[in-house]
DNA sequence: AATGAATGAGACTTCATTCAT
DNA sequence: CATGAATGAAGTCTCATTCAT
């Protein structure tokens, strides 16, 4: 369980003596574990106060305690699970290997990570609209370690020359398309569980980024680039 | 204005007199209309019916009487402006041309109806959390056209040889990109205006759907699909 | 009761048909007098919304139809009690005679309606706290119509030669005076009830403003007046 | 007893090493000033238990080593400062001169006072309301005090003859006047600074208590004193 | 003594929906 | 059909007080 693996584990057995700073993060992180599978089970918007108290077992009053606001704990979501899933994925896309190849084994770990942690799918596209700023953080973080990754990738070569600011063009393309693939496939509204992504959904991303859309048939795409139809100029 | 030019154009001169059912359904309309903009500003959460009742200029108690539920009507609301958009984008790509000149065509032709119905995009965004009923019947309709005209790009060989299965996956990370690049490029919150999509929006999404993502090396993407990593065994 | 007395006095005996403007202002009037019930009783601190729909009989987001929010109805409270109070005080003052006989009349009736309308006292008393907005209001109205009095006596000669400032500070002395002997002598925690004004308040008060409170020892008042000690001038 | 010299010698050197009783004291006032400077600042109603202890700088539990109730301390506020006034005032009031001049001086140094004590006007205000108990017990000691002034006076023939109920009224009288005056015009909301008060506030204030607010006409005030009105029949 | 986390009652306000007129 | 007053559940947040450490 990625988020919930950072307290140290109390040592040998003990559960009854806690110093006073333990208790108190260990009731922070109820309240915010609790969040995280309101969110997930019930979107932001269901969210209360009273509903992620009532999932962490402590009273209404409790949550001003740890958080300036509702809003507040809603706000660290996206941020605190989306570090995590950065760091899930570059475990698994430690290994050598062309940019393309573990441009692919990335795809792969973002919905393995889709399945260790449910809940994230949820709170990822819910962000947008009830943790704003929460979302421009995350998607800022994101964004920039992608675009670091293609950067790196164009100067070995392994990537296509676009430019810096096509690459960040890029990357929210990629962004976005990952987020209506999970949408699309890795939802299981009913019970919550995130079935394994289809092979032909790996192999169109792959071979989209591989060679493009359209066959080539008059010479390259470059050689016929998209251009301003209307404004002219 | 897009959406409620459809509207029958009542007549030459009556104005006065109308039938039970014109004035029945111009209520309904105005109700629409003032529901487009109040969410178009506001977003759905703040779209009470109070709010959208006032704008429409009617009493709340009337709102029930077009629409069973709150609701329904934020249901209706994508599904329907979601049609004018297709209508608009075909109408501005009926030329000849490449499949990849009338792609890049119906990518500006998008960027165009967010100019002209600056709504769209925030009920875009939003309908997915606020009117997921809607959502998704929209999403199928789109989806649905543009694997046809992918299919059809295929059968005419200027698209790449995916299968349908893939097809429908490209669809929808082309859909996602869109999303993205929308918000990121197209928003321009404090005046709701749209500001024209930069240049370089327009040529890396080119450039994508062209050439792909990755240079070419030793041979072609193909050559080297993606396989799953996991469960293969 | 003479705030109640407002309403139409509904005709015949009908009871049962109203039209709906008066019942809007039927509710209204229901909400208004039980927060005067209330704050007499409770204080405005204690005159939540709940307790002010409980004792009006109707639920407590009905408040919400008549006002905007639970401080506009605290501030509305002592203006429109104030100018009752004025109304009655101007009543029972009709007569001629001496200025002198004049004012005490007034002190006599304004302990009077302390009698008639016994949460009155409270809600001066608590609105420059509770309802500043309705408190300054109401002292604008009263001091500018006593010291309107107090200058035409002045013109008369029945008042002494007080400068209009000196007027408005009299103005005030009074009305600060009125307010602590209420709350000295008339007030009763227990019952709510207001005892008569004994006897020596009325007589003290008159002989204060008849001669003042020093012996006229060397002369007159106005041959010794109060200088200012420091700041020199 | 020698043996007792080997107690810590609390007096010049030591400053680190209180005795408990010592200690015990200093926080009590920290609590008592921290209560002092917030209830002037925000008002007795945002005088939570949390920001008074954080303005002194202990624990919010601490609170309750000392106070069995938020109340308690609000209780003690205005009694313990009024104490300081009419130590202030008494100071300033040392000097001979008849009962006028005194009086006079006395009204003067109770301006000076709010002027070295800008939250005393505050706290007394609002007391009122929100210290009752407190508020009783101030008004009980200074009108005491006032009342055996004013006696005295009487008995040496500078006062003229009032009852001693006549002169408890006045003293709510003048009590009264006081406070309206103070709020009137030695109120500067904006930096809680005090402002003097103006000439005409001293003359007004003077020339009544000198002589009387009405001219002498036909005769003395005395000659017609007030009589009941109604009841009396 | 001092600390500060925990508690839970209660305050104001919003809103979808109903229904008598 | 239109109206708009009435409803009451639910939401966020504050705060005095308690109590284990």
């Amino acid at each position: 369980m990625p988020t919930s693996a950072r307290l140290p584990t109390k040592g040998k057995l003990a559960r009854t003596k806690l110093t006073r700073a333990e208790r108190n993060e260990l009731t922070r992180q109820k309240l915010f574990d609790a969040a995280r599978k309101v969110v997930g089970r019930l979107g932001y918007a269901e969210a209360s106060v009273s509903r992620i108290t009532a999932e962490a077992g402590v009273a209404q009053g409790t949550f001003y305690n740890y958080f300036v606001t509702r809003q507040d704990l809603l706000d660290e979501l996206l941020p605190e699970i989306g570090k995590d899933m950065l760091r899930f994925i570059q475990e698994r896309t430690r290994g050598e290997g062309s940019e393309a190849v573990r441009e692919a084994d990335r795809f792969r770990a973002f919905f393995d990570y889709l399945k260790e942690v449910p809940e994230f799918l949820r709170i990822l596209n819910e962000a947008e609209l009830f943790a704003p700023a929460g979302y421009q953080q995350h998607i800022r973080t994101v964004a920039g370690a992608y675009a670091r990754l293609l950067r790196r990738g164009r100067e070995k070569g392994e990537v296509q020359a676009f430019s810096d600011e096509e690459i960040e063009v890029l990357v929210h393309m990629l962004m976005g398309a990952r987020g209506y693939l999970s949408q699309r496939y890795a939802y299981t509204d009913t019970d919550q569980s995130v079935t394994t992504v289809p092979d032909h959904v790996l192999s169109a991303y792959g071979k989209l980024l591989a060679g493009g859309l359209f066959a080539e048939q008059q010479g390259a795409a470059q050689a016929k680039p998209i251009r301003r139809k209307r404004g002219g100029r």
